[in-house]
RNA sequence: GGUCCCAUCGUCUAGCGGCUAGGACAGUGCCCUCUCACGGCAUAAACAGGGGUUCGAUUCCCCUUGGGACUACCA
């Protein structure tokens, strides 16, 4: 069975990680059905509406290679996908109800409402709302009223979660709540149930904290004759402090993320796993995920997002993924950081990927092999005591690189070892002060590796300075 | 307060009545080694508690406890 499934963010500004990964395992679910994925935007709150905030959510979800069969900018069937130009559809859909009675209107100040509410919890629960309006059967020239829904006094409303399973709600519990403001804008539950039935949408899945907003859908959606969707409501992503992450956190938004240098392979295999297993493997490409995704593999409860796992997995891609593409998205970044690329910089990305986790991580290492002589980080304790009694040893060093034919790696351990021989010294009495001479550090990568991407100008230029 | 959800190592999880409770991250130790990493090997670490059901519960049910979400004329 095909799924139509859908991501329906609001303009916040940013692609919080929560809603990206409800919005990847959306996507699986259409993508591994032959389905459809569409893109809704969210904005019927007037007040936080900006075109940034939603081009903020579309680069996020490119960049995590999430692309959308209806939505923004692309259009469909359905169109358009921007609650604040379906106005006219959800006026329809509310015209419909009253007329027959699902609804009703109601001129309650807001005031006497906040009161409702205060004393319904300070008595200990149930409705906010006392059904004043109800009856009264308010015309159209009733002034500034809002819509509410006839709720059943006390019924049962069912729901069979795709995650959590059964889950059940007595009417009693909810108010006869808001469908449509007196300006005429519609609320929230009331334009998802309208638009997800309009776009036929056959599988919804999002957060848990949506799970109290089903059984007033549900009524909607009854109240509308409409045939529900099946619903799957997803775990939070917890912090460390186990509440629900949140701006407050820190990094939700994967735009930071993807600044902070993780490759969006990375970041996809991690949301995947937090909250979906399938058996004991951890390390998915996407293809892998479109075809081993399954609803029954999504946990029912909540995890804590985990920054270091992140880092392990990103080291995985960042050593799998083609050299080429790796090197691609290297560039900028080693640009940005205004590091001069010689002719070996692919060679250096390559070396460091090996050691690294994340596009960061490399960029980082690399400062050695790209950045000018003068611009080199140096450590003075490392020159001072494992440099500075070996001047000599690098100095001739520096003759017997000079004389290597090819500077290539297996040439240039030759002839290191040959030194070796010839000076009676242990590999490790060569190399160590040789790489503070190279490099200004105690740590780096190989030897030979060092002195090839270097070149052979470089180097022995920095074996006879060697920082002095 | 009310409604709802959740509960296996520190973390992500496997388990779908009978297992020495498995894997991964992080931790620790060893190995590899020109350093740091990478990698390899090893090690430590969990079924929240109490009742049931059952020949037998991590697994099914109930309660307790603990966590969390929601509780707007926001989405």
């Amino acid at each position: 069975m095909a799924f139509r499934t859908r991501f329906a963010p609001s303009p916040t500004g940013y692609l919080h990680i929560g809603g990206a990964r409800t919005a990847l395992f959306s996507w699986l679910l259409a993508r591994k059905t032959g389905g459809q994925f569409l893109l809704r935007i969210e904005d019927t709150d007037e007040d936080r509406n900006r075109e940034d905030a939603v081009d903020a959510i579309l680069d996020g979800l490119r960049w995590l290679g999430i692309d959308w069969d209806e939505g923004p900018e692309i259009g469909g069937p359905h169109a358009p996908y921007r609650q604040s130009e379906r106005l006219a559809q959800y006026q329809a859909v509310a015209a419909k109800l009253l007329a027959e009675g699902k609804a009703y209107r109601c001129d309650c100040s807001v005031d006497r409402l906040a009161a409702l509410r205060e004393t319904a919890k300070a008595e200990g629960g149930r409705r906010g709302y006392d059904g004043h309006c109800r009856d009264r059967d308010l015309g159209p020239d009733a002034g500034s009223t809002v819509l509410r829904l006839r709720v059943p006094d006390s019924r049962d409303v069912l729901l069979d979660d795709l995650i959590k399973g059964a889950v059940r709600w007595d009417s009693a519990e909810l108010d006869d709540f808001i469908l449509v403001r007196p300006d005429g804008m519609p609320m929230y539950n009331f334009v998802v149930v309208c638009d997800d039935v309009a776009m036929e949408i056959t599988h919804v899945l999002r957060g848990d904290e949506h799970l109290n907003n089903t059984p007033k859908q549900l009524l909607i959606y009854e109240a509308m004759g409409a045939s529900q969707p099946h619903f799957g409501h997803m775990p939070l992503i917890l912090d460390d402090q186990g509440r629900k992450m949140s701006k407050r956190f820190g990094d939700v938004a994967v735009g930071q993320y993807r600044d902070a240098g993780y490759p969006p392979e990375a970041m996809i295999n991690y949301l995947a796993r937090l909250g979906w297993a399938h058996g004991d493997a951890e390390l998915f490409g996407v293809d892998e995920l479109i075809q081993m995704f399954s609803i029954e593999g999504i946990g029912a409860s909540a995890g804590k997002w985990d920054v270091q796992k992140l880092r392990w997995v990103s080291g995985h891609w960042l050593k799998s993924l083609p050299l080429d593409r790796v090197a691609a998205a290297m560039r900028p970044i080693f640009e940005a950081r205004g590091y001069l690329l010689g002719e070996r910089w692919v060679d250096a990305v390559r070396v460091l990927r090996e050691r690294a986790h994340t596009y960061a991580e490399v960029a980082d290492q690399a400062g050695v092999f790209f950045l000018a002589d003068d611009q080199l980080p140096v450590d003075a304790d490392a020159v001072a005591t494992v440099l500075a009694p070996s001047r000599e040893l690098v100095s001739r060093a520096a003759e017997a690189f000079a004389g290597v034919a090819a500077w290539t790696e297996a040439e240039l351990e030759a002839a290191g070892n040959a030194l070796c021989v010839a000076e009676g010294i242990k590999l490790g009495k060569l190399a160590q002060p040789l790489r503070v001479a190279l490099v200004g550090q105690k740590v780096g990568p190989g030897l030979w590796q060092t002195l090839f991407i270097l070149g052979r100008e470089t180097s022995l230029r920095r074996m006879r300075r060697a920082w002095s």
